[in-house]
Parts: C-alpha cells; sequence; structure tokens
DNA sequence: AAAAGTGGTAACCTTAAAGTAACAAATGAA
DNA sequence: TTCATTTGTTACTTTAAGGTTACCACTTTT
C-alpha cells in the first residue's frame, strides 16, 4: 500500500504552468520589448501557426499576463501587450537567461 | 515576402529547454532536498509511470543537471542526486517559487 | 471587378507525448 | 519451489498538441 503523503509540493510548479507552454517564453520576450499587433508577433515568433499562435496569446490573457486592444478600423488592428502582471516576470527571465549564458 | 531578420531570439528559452519538460521541476525539486532511488522519486511526483519518469531522469542526465549511480547489488539500488550544475538551478527555482507566492 | 490586407475561426490530419500492461534478471525469504 | 523486491525495457494504445488548408469580414487599392 504506497503512501500518498510521500508527494512534493513545489510551487515553482505554479509558474511553469503560466510559462511553461511552447512558446509562451518567447512571445513575452517579443512584448517585453514593446506592445506587438499579431502580425508581428506571428512573424518574430519563428515558425509558429497562426493557430497555435492565438491559443497561447489566448491562455496568456487568460492568465493575465498580456492584454489584448483591439481597434475599431479596417483592416482590424489589434494590439498586444504585457500586463503589469506580465511585466513582474521580465527579471525572471532575465535570470533564466544570465544563468545559461553564465553556465554554458 | 516575409523578412526571417525580425525573428526574436530569447535567451531564457535554452533554460526552459533544460527544466520546460512536464515533470523535470518536479524531480529537480525533489533531489534537490537530497538523493533518491527511483523508486523514492517515483512516490514523491505524483502520478507519473515508471516509463516516463525513466527518460525524464535521463534527459536530465543527458543534460548533466542529475547523476545517477548504479550499485551492484540486488535487488538493483540507484541513486539519483543532482550535479553541481543541477544545484545551480535551485536559486532560480526558488525564485520562480517566490514570483508565484507574492504575486498571486 | 478583383485583389490585398489583417486577425482570426473551423474542420481536418499528423505527430509527439504519455499511459498501460507484461516481462526481465538475480537473489533472499517464505 | 515460488514469491517478492527493484529498476528498468518493450510493445502497444490513447491522448494532447500542433500543423494545414480554406474561409470570413470590410475597406482600400489596382
Amino acid at each position: 500500500m504506497k503512501n500518498n503523503l510521500n508527494h512534493a509540493y513545489c510551487p515553482a510548479i505554479e509558474t511553469m504552468a503560466l510559462i511553461g507552454g511552447r512558446w509562451k517564453v518567447i512571445i513575452l520576450h517579443v512584448l517585453s520589448k514593446q506592445a506587438r499587433r499579431f502580425g508581428e508577433i506571428n512573424v518574430r515568433v519563428p515558425s509558429i501557426s497562426r493557430k497555435v499562435l492565438t491559443e497561447q496569446l489566448r491562455e496568456l490573457e487568460a492568465d493575465g499576463l498580456i492584454s489584448r486592444k483591439q481597434y475599431k478600423e479596417l483592416p482590424p488592428r489589434v494590439e498586444y501587450a504585457l500586463t503589469e502582471y506580465g511585466q513582474s516576470l521580465c527579471p525572471l527571465l532575465a535570470y533564466m537567461a544570465a544563468w545559461h549564458k553564465e553556465k554554458v
């Protein structure tokens, strides 16, 4: 009989749930420089399909990391930007980048 | 004609490649406390199958984050531990945990 | 009149990841 | 003699993720 009380709880997991998606970190990185339109993100994130980009953006938005602002123009214009919450992730991304740079 | 030169390079991605796997962070977290045998990890990582645990451990080992030490005993005994390289990730995991704690 | 431009969506297909179950190997214990 | 133990592996199936193509809406440009 296994003892389930041994299960480890790792709080870092919660953060990974937000940024662990296949393209999330690149998207956040792109938006960290400046707000971008859908098409601009699409060009800057290599080889992502529009479908998947839409999905990832929706998830980031649902998690409160980015905002979506739609202008009433034609052809349509939609701008994505980091929220304050999303911006608070930047030091973490910088830490990750620095760790890699230092250790390799 | 799309301009491919717009592709963003995000160094944090490289780090994510190491710890972004479905179970990597939990495994690292478990091993950060102390070295563990295969079965001990299996119990502490909720609902992971032996097959997938093996795969993830092999990848972590190939990336140099953990070490695998096999004792010549029967029944077999194998112990996994963080390498020095793997230990250097701990502050990052702590950062991730702290960010989540503070922001939610 | 038709095409371009933008930000999607819907339907469908393929690929990658994960799960399941059975088996192995050597020894000691029942 | 058979079972239990431990760390896997192998073969097979299921699920999730991602890709592909076609299409829409509305206006301006060719």
